[in-house]
DNA sequence: GCCGTTTTCGGCCCGACTGTTTTCAGTCG
């Protein structure tokens, strides 16, 4: 079994879990828990690598000891250490700190006293009224606890950007009503663009925060007030979705704003900047002893600091703050900047728009092109066109382009990678092609190596332009196929194919990680809304939120290039390589 | 457990709210 990443990182959080619970030294929980975050981020396949005989570079956060325990990882899956932990708790515990109100002191009490180990335990202790007695808790508390774990043994998950963004921007308006309020801002995780959000954060600037919290425990959609205070309150809306409010003076927006955007980790080494330079860094401001400095605007936070402004996509801690340091930080690509759509769908296939209808939808939102790629014959669930309704489907693109003026439409298909990487239309159709996306839409689960191979050889077809929704992932409905995602980036790169980055909100696939790892490796990307009707240009600003939290700039992007650019790319698609004898020069 | 142009030892981000307390520990973000 291959050890990935996440593998390794999983290993360091239940290490920090369970030290924690052990009452360990705080600090060296906090060390697993970098490490393991860490870990979640770095693009380089560490077990790969440390399996090919390479060293592993130095990682921020990991020292010599959780060097070594990376390599007992990469080549054991386990580490000594966890199993050592393991014999003295049961590995089930750490489930129980995911209850809201269990931290390690309450879980260990609860171990301790109750002998509860797991969630259902839990509940059952809860529900027979054992935990009201034990000290530190009370019945409230108990109460909390069986709402808790149901919640979590029911539901209880992240929310996709798309659709909190549908929760949260009503609520914000709402907010705006309330008296006194001035600046109404979605922080947190949503201002960052992550691909999905565990609860809304919303700041508010107000003389008094009072008013304010009592028009948002108001709220027409809120099931239950979980806390509320003059400053903060945290609701559940109906949905499901947490909404945590914030209030502040007007002259500590930019502090507060920077605190509530995140990410915590980001936020903690700004901090410590600060620290560095004897001031203080908390939501209200930053101070020199009493005295605040800096505060009303993100900027002058940022320059107590001595940095620029960095944008909330980027702030997570891996390296913003380092590139802003040495005045690198990436232009950004802006939703402005697309001047294309290379995927999307008319009703010829899945979609519910007629192609008339895409053109002018895409013009009015700003593009000068777009390519029509429908299913391929493979995808007979989606209608999906064989060469002689994709061919018919060819007359009526010229017919249009002929008479539709400020916007061009590029002849393509999205065509099915078949199990054993050949493409589902012959290369004399392909050829009669301006843009040919290649997509995986079954076999998700072939062994890593046969995967990879599968997609490189589509790669090698001459002419594959883009690869769609390069991990096959639906966010959390189905996780990604196995795949070298670097080598297929690599190929992808060697052959001038852009990688997708699918903007549909249950895709954005490429996710950042990979968005990051393809610019660093010099490939393109491709930001495509694979509309299926004319509203679903709306999603590219959520594929150009990941992007930006790939830290792609125009230049990466494909599609931010003018039409005659992206011809001669197009078509510039050169021989495939040939294939290596040997995996080592 | 990590880290270092003040340090190889002694630090490690900071404040609000809740519940169980009777002045504060625990948890959260």
């Amino acid at each position: 079994m291959p050890v990935h990443n996440a593998d390794i990182a999983r290993v360091f959080e239940d290490i920090a879990d369970l030290l924690e619970i052990s009452e360990a030294n705080p600090f060296r929980v906090r060390a697993y828990r970098n490490a393991a975050r860490t870990i979640g981020d770095v693009r380089l396949d560490l077990a790969a690598a440390i399996g090919s005989g390479k060293e592993i570079p130095k990682l921020p956060g990991i020292g010599a000891d959780l060097d070594a325990k990376i390599h007992e990882i990469a080549s054991t899956g386990t580490c000594a250490l966890l199993e050592k932990l393991k014999k003295q708790l049961p590995p089930a515990i750490t489930e129980l700190l995911k209850i809201p109100g269990l931290g390690p002191k309450r879980v260990k009490a609860l171990h301790e006293a109750l002998d509860i180990d797991t969630l259902p335990q839990l509940l059952e202790a809860a529900r027979k009224g054992k935990i009201r007695d034990l000290p530190g808790f009370g019945a409230k508390t108990e109460a909390h606890i069986v709402e808790a774990v149901q919640a979590r043994l029911g539901q209880a998950k992240r929310f996709k950007l798309a659709v909190a963004a549908q929760y949260a921007q009503p609520l914000a308006a709402y907010l705006r009503g309330a008296k006194g309020a001035r600046e109404v801002v979605i922080a947190g995780s949503y201002r960052r663009m992550k691909e999905t959000v565990g609860d809304i954060d919303i700041l508010v600037t107000a003389a008094a925060g009072a008013p304010v919290m009592e028009r948002f425990v108001k709220y027409p959609e809120v099931r239950e007030v979980l806390s509320k205070g003059d400053t903060r309150a945290s609701v559940l809306l109906t949905c499901g979705l947490q909404v945590d409010l914030r209030a502040v003076p007007p002259e500590s927006f930019g502090a507060a704003l920077h605190y509530f955007t995140g990410s915590k980790a980001h936020n903690i080494a700004i901090r410590r900047l600060a620290q560095d330079r004897g001031l203080k860094l908390n939501e209200y401001g930053v101070f020199k002893g009493e005295t605040r400095v800096a505060g009303e605007t993100e900027e002058s936070v940022f320059a107590s600091v001595d940095l620029p402004w960095i944008s909330p996509e980027l702030r997570e801690d891996r390296g913003e703050i380092e590139a802003a340091r040495r005045g690198e930080l990436p232009r950004l690509v802006e939703r402005g900047d697309l001047r294309g759509d290379l995927h999307l769908h008319t009703k010829a296939s899945d979609g519910r728009s007629s192609l008339r209808e895409m053109a002018l939808a895409a013009k009015a939102r700003g593009l000068d092109y777009i390519a029509v790629t429908e299913h391929s014959q493979r995808e007979t669930q989606a209608h999906g066109l064989d060469s002689a309704r994709l061919l018919k489907q060819l007359g009526e693109i010229d017919r249009l382009n002929a008479e539709l003026k400020g916007i061009t439409i590029l002849k393509g298909t999205e065509v099915d990678i078949l199990e054993d990487g050949s493409l589902d239309f012959p290369d004399s159709v392909l050829a009669k092609l301006d843009v040919v996306v290649a997509a995986v839409h079954a076999r998700f689960n072939l062994p890593r190596a046969q995967q990879t191979a599968r997609i490189l050889k589509a790669l090698d077809n001459p002419y594959v332009s883009i690869l769609a929704h390069p991990s096959g992932r639906l966010i959390d409905e189905r996780e990604p196929y196995e795949v070298d995602m670097q080598a297929v980036i690599r190929r992808a790169k060697a052959r001038g194919i852009a990688l997708e980055l699918n903007a549909h909100p249950d895709r954005l696939d490429l996710d950042d990680i990979a968005a990051r790892m393809a610019k660093e490796e010099g490939a393109r990307v491709a930001i495509n809304s694979d509309a299926h009707s004319v509203h679903d240009f709306e999603n590219l600003a959520f594929g150009v939120g990941q992007a930006r939290r790939g830290w792609l700039e125009a230049r990466d992007v494909l599609n931010a290039r003018p039409l005659a650019e992206v011809r001669k790319l197009l078509a510039r698609a050169e021989p495939a390589a040939p294939r290596r004898r040997r995996a080592r020069e």
